[in-house]
RNA sequence: GGACGGGUGGGUGAGUGGUUAAAGCCAACAGACUGUAAAUCUGUCCAUCCUUGCGAUGUACGAAGGUUCGAAUCCUUCCCCGUCCA
């Protein structure tokens, strides 16, 4: 069983700090989980991602990992923390986010989903109970069910249908990760997803029906698939109340920099998206005053760091003139340079808030980022 | 001196009489990106004007003339560049 301790709870908003006891160290709560889809965040090293960033947790891809190199590959060399070198705790994705973003690939079916590879075609049938055997064959410490992460906007009926049946997936996933736990000894969770599109009434649905299976933790997924901001929020704060205080929330693919305090203020402990990583690369880059969009011409003569207020390596060592030749050159050194900055902006948010929980200050933190205008240069 | 080949918008390079202000690529300048089919994708990219429209006008395919209703495309002369022969 995966342990969660819950350390401190703001009075005021919902936001908490807690301890994850995972079978690869402990994750401290509020976190952010960097996004290493085939088993590597892009263009940083993992000792980078330790050491400096000090990530705790990453989040790989079953979908991806399953096609290649294989689950029972990366099983015979030892299991993907080995095989990725990174010792620290692992969370995999089921595959469920590749219904949506993959979704000319695959159809689905009462038994599963059936993806027609994007890298040959080949079919591969997943199923709620292949999906957990997969994600054992990488030794993820946290594994989600197979879901069907629904795209924005879908009626009530479509999204009924689609969520009674990520709930019978996700019944059929337990089931079959109970009986396997049964003979592993070493630390592992499933996690349900709650779905249920924009309909309050449909999370709140599915969020009473996932207790029942007294899980570890609990995600919200099907956020952030095209609908406004606001709406999210509001998904959240309809299905948060629900969900059990001492078990750990998660939410699916979430956030730009300037929404992940709104999540934790609304009780959640857990986030991942892959904007930092993704944006980085593409020369977007997050900082405490605003995003820089590293290509703009003004830039092109400009010897200050990055962001003065940030830490990391590349903030400490390079100006924005150089980060911008190298991203027009199309260096490969920008994407690393770009990614450890953006994570790092991630990373340290996450831990200011944590701290300001820890310490009571949560409301002022709040309050104080929320007064801050988002700045678009 | 002679024989060929060639000179197109910032670069490269299509186009050989009519939706050609001129393909594509690159550069430049912007925009997007949310459980990663993404080191990706999209837009702008001659000038001026406005009722910002698959708008108006002007200028433009080495230079100058010419043929034609119409020329980057055909003809004449000239100027450059490349290869080869003396």
């Amino acid at each position: 069983m995966l342990r969660f301790e819950l350390q401190a709870e703001c009075p005021v908003t919902g936001a908490r700090a807690g301890l994850l006891h995972t079978g690869h160290g402990i994750v401290e709560t509020p976190v952010f989980m960097p996004v290493g889809t085939q088993g590597t965040v892009k263009g940083v090293t993992p000792r980078d991602l330790a050491e400096s960033l000090d990530a705790k947790i990453i989040l790989a891809n079953t979908y991806h990992l399953f096609l290649r190199p294989g689950h029972e590959t990366i099983q015979r060399l030892g299991g993907l923390h080995k095989f990725a070198s990174w010792p620290r705790a692992i969370l995999t994705d089921s595959g469920g986010f590749q219904v949506f973003s993959l979704n000319s690939l695959r159809k689905i079916t009462e038994e599963g989903v059936l993806f027609h590879s994007h890298l040959n075609g080949d079919p591969h049938m997943f199923t709620p109970e292949s999906t957990v055997d997969v994600q054992l064959a990488f030794g993820s410490d946290i594994a989600m069910v197979l879901d069907e992460c629904l795209g924005y906007p879908a009626t009530h009926l479509e999204a009924k249908v689609s969520m009674d049946r990520t709930i019978r997936w996700a019944r059929k996933g337990f089931d079959h990760f109970r009986r396997r736990m049964e003979s592993i000894e070493s630390i592992h969770a499933l996690f349900p997803i709650v779905q249920g599109s924009m309909y309050a009434d449909l999370r709140a649905e599915c969020a009473r029906e996932l207790l029942d299976l007294n899980a570890d933790g609990y995600a919200i997924g099907g956020l952030s698939v095209g609908e406004p901001r606001d709406l999210s929020q509001e998904m959240v704060e309809a299905t948060v109340p629900l969900l059990p205080r001492d078990r750990p929330r998660y939410v699916m693919g979430v956030g730009m920099p300037e929404e992940l305090p709104e999540y934790v203020a609304r009780g959640v402990d857990m986030m991942d998206c892959v904007l930092p990583s993704r944006n980085a690369r593409n020369g977007c880059l997050f900082t405490a005053s605003g995003k820089v969009i590293i290509k703009h011409a003004k830039y092109k003569e400009d010897p200050a760091p990055l962001d003065a207020e940030c830490r990391c390596y590349t903030c400490r060592n390079f100006s924005r003139a150089y980060l911008r030749h190298l991203f027009q050159a199309g260096e490969i050194l920008f994407s690393t340079l770009a990614t450890l900055h953006n994570l790092q902006r991630y990373l340290d948010i996450m831990r200011q808030m944590r701290q300001a929980i820890l310490l009571g200050t949560f409301p002022q933190y709040l309050h104080a980022v929320r007064s801050v205008p988002i700045l678009n240069s």
